[in-house]
DNA sequence: ATATTTCGTAGACATTTGTCTACGTTTTTT
DNA sequence: AAAAAACGTAGACAAATGTCTACGAAATAT
């Protein structure tokens, strides 16, 4: 079966019934982004937000010193985008690209408006992930103030250890919010214990 | 009218009629909160969300070495609460205590259910709110992790002036994640410039 | 197969931020 | 009105984290 259709039963209480699904189906570009390729740049709207099939990417902020700071890690059964301009329609200061070759569904703020009249199951994926999403963000931030890099860090591991083995370290050190150096750093003082 | 009525009015494209309003009003709990009496304590499971009609409150988590860090300020207008523990019945890790004296409207897990069924745009509202909520706490992480303590208290006063007369410097340092001493130092040197 | 890039680590040093103590002012409580 | 608590600031020092350079190993591109 479709990935997409797998993960809305998985998440929604009702479903799509199979001759929907089609239509449904319909309002999503098939799209597939190599390595490296952008799906959204600094500056740009976020015409689409993405369902990802298969691949991994990052969404990043760029500051003046020309630093990336990772924003957020996506794999699959992830969505990739940017709310705040999706829904604004305002320029994004955020680049968003493919860390592995990708291959994706590609939805418009509109095609989310009448999915979500159309298909109750789609609507309450939507508010769960928001739900979801909420959630986590907030431990994010709890995590970002209260903890010391380490600590940060141990939590990572703990929460997210389907990211460990896609992303690289210094990548990871960003999302923390701190250098490569410092978590290799880290790593050293925790190993020794 | 009513603040919440007021609030529902501001936010939903629809409305509530006036008569129905007291049915959706009846949902509610109406309380005061002194200042430094608690809504949630770290343990609990939080049962209620509360509308603030009146008054400043803070949700803040308290580290091994005791030392409070404050995750929310939340003032008239805002809905306090911890929304993991609300949601999913957990014990919460969050306090969350009246700064101000507080008059606040608490509802339930069951009740939020039954307005969203019964009042579309209740429904509407909290989809609002959640959108608006994450894209909130996305700046906030990009924050976070990318800005100096300097320029995340400058980000903090452009964006959230109303906070600066109800909450002293050292609450507001602890939101942005550093200590008293340190938003102190920040001041005295951006003050020079 | 070779060259190039990416990646993780290391160490020396700089900068930022935290810790602690102290003090004067303001606010709150008694 | 007096006492106590809360608040903001300051300075000395400590700890955490960042910056930079270098190097070898691994992965990737040519």
């Amino acid at each position: 079966m479709h990935p997409l259709f797998n993960y809305i039963k998985e998440y929604a209480s009702t479903s799509i019934s199979e001759e929907d699904f089609d239509i449904f189906l319909s309002h999503f570009i098939k799209k597939k982004i190599r390595k490296k390729q952008y799906l959204l740049e600094d500056g740009e709207i976020c015409k689409y937000f993405a369902f990802i099939v298969k691949g991994a990417m990052r969404k990043y902020y760029i500051d003046e010193k020309g630093i990336e700071h990772i924003v957020n890690l996506y794999i699959e059964n992830w969505w990739a985008g940017d709310r705040e301009s999706f829904v604004m329609s305002t320029p994004s200061i955020y680049h968003i690209d493919a860390w592995e070759d990708c291959e994706v569904l590609l939805i418009t703020r509109e095609s989310v408006l009448e999915l979500t009249q159309q298909f109750p199951a789609f609507n309450e994926l939507l508010l769960k992930l928001d739900e979801r999403n909420n959630i986590a963000t907030q431990r994010r931030i709890t995590s970002s103030i209260s903890f010391t890099a380490e600590k940060r860090y141990a939590d990572f591991v703990d929460c997210h250890p389907y990211f460990l083995h896609r992303f690289p370290q210094h990548i990871i050190a960003s999302y923390l919010g701190i250098t490569k150096d410092t978590l290799s750093q880290v790593r050293r003082k925790a190993f020794k214990k």
